[in-house]
DNA sequence: TGTACATCAGTGAACGCGCGTTCACTGATGTAC
DNA sequence: TGTACATCAGTGAACGCGCGTTCACTGATGTAC
């Protein structure tokens, strides 16, 4: 029909998405520096020189899984900070947001924390760009609220930044617990709680001191 | 003289310590799990083979480097947490000390970081335990303080955790400064110094909430 | 002190193997008329 | 609609290479007497 469809693009995009999906699935159990492009290609059922078609080396997929893990958590985090309020409600249904994040989308985040100090300078940088961003995010949601009232902007910068580690860790946490484990799970959830309840506690008094 | 000295003995650990630092050294590129034995013994000058007198592989060898990474950083902490009080001063002497230790051991604690959810098991697991020695350190020094009257074990806990969690977060961050910077390491220790005071202004005022 | 034997850290050659990349190709899909 | 040519995703064979591990060995160090 449409020319602009083609029925040779998107089997081209299904290959290439075979081969993201065959290698998230070998990374739960490894680095990308030690994934093959033959083991790859073998998973997916096509032959070592196809994945030419589709990425330059194993870094540029590697880029692409980062895009395809952390890209669509922004609309998420942006979300979560539009609500009013820093209340204990919203405390916890962010660290809820986290955690089936996390269960959802087990094999993504796993990959991202191994390759956030990895071996492959591309994927460091593409990670570190969208956690930059994540602060971002989290600091103009901060911005917006009463409570931000007498901070400078590097302040609240430093604070996004405190929670997006927070995040981060949280989630790290999160994928040492076997699926089929609630009751850690449930101490998880607290522990995470409890953090984010102190960090919002000193942030509350955080004037008291210069004042 | 002493038989328990010994010329062979003292040889045998020498050429151990040289695949130690060779390790180390080629690990500042690349992440354990590529790195190959030939290669590693070709850097310390040894056969191949020769590598088997020391280690079973080359997992053996990264816990071997996760001890001599963190095994002298415990003294350190505990140290740290015998001050008496959670001053500003204490804060920025912590601060300082971790932004030292990391510039004095660059190389290890880039390895910990890569390898802390890195590809090798034992590996993880070494770094894990260790991590969790450290909040067992610094929970006790904790639970010594006054501001600790009325919290919970399982509290003090999870506070300690936290605090452990900033200071790795804080020595990844110094990996990424460059050691010709001064003016980014200012604006990280200033950062690190913030979110300390936050944490601790938080567990001050912990008790508030529930009275 | 001297001698005869034991130990064992390190050698060097050999093995089979899977790797990443290249290349000319095939045949289904797309395009022009 | 039908035909002739262009495109290009995927093939399969070939390449040279470095890998981890094994093995019988060598020769300096250690030990017993």
């Amino acid at each position: 029909m449409s020319h602009t469809s083609g029925v040779r693009q998107a089997q081209k995009r299904q290959t290439r998405q075979a081969l993201l999906d065959a290698g998230l699935r070998l990374l739960e159990q490894q680095n990308l520096s030690s994934l093959g492009l033959r083991e790859l290609t073998r998973e997916v059922g096509v032959s070592p020189a196809a994945f030419y078609r589709h990425f330059p080396d194993l870094a540029a997929l590697g880029v692409a899984l980062v895009e395809e893990a952390l890209g669509s958590l922004h609309g998420v985090v942006r979300a979560v900070m539009a609500q009013t309020s820093d209340s204990g409600d919203l405390i916890d249904r962010a660290v809820a947001i986290i955690a089936e994040y996390v269960e959802r989308h087990r094999p993504h985040i796993r990959f991202v924390a191994r390759e956030r100090y990895g071996g492959v300078r591309e994927v460091r940088a593409a990670i570190a760009a969208q956690l930059h961003r994540f602060a971002d995010e989290v600091a103009s949601g901060l911005a917006a609220q009463p409570l931000s009232a007498g901070w400078t902007p590097e302040e609240l910068r430093v604070l996004a930044e405190l929670y997006v580690d927070h995040m981060v860790s949280t989630a790290a946490a999160f994928l040492d617990v076997p699926a089929d484990d609630p009751e850690a799970r449930d101490h998880l959830v607290h522990a995470a709680r409890m953090r984010l309840r102190i960090i919002s506690l000193g942030r509350a008094h955080w004037l008291d001191e210069t004042v």
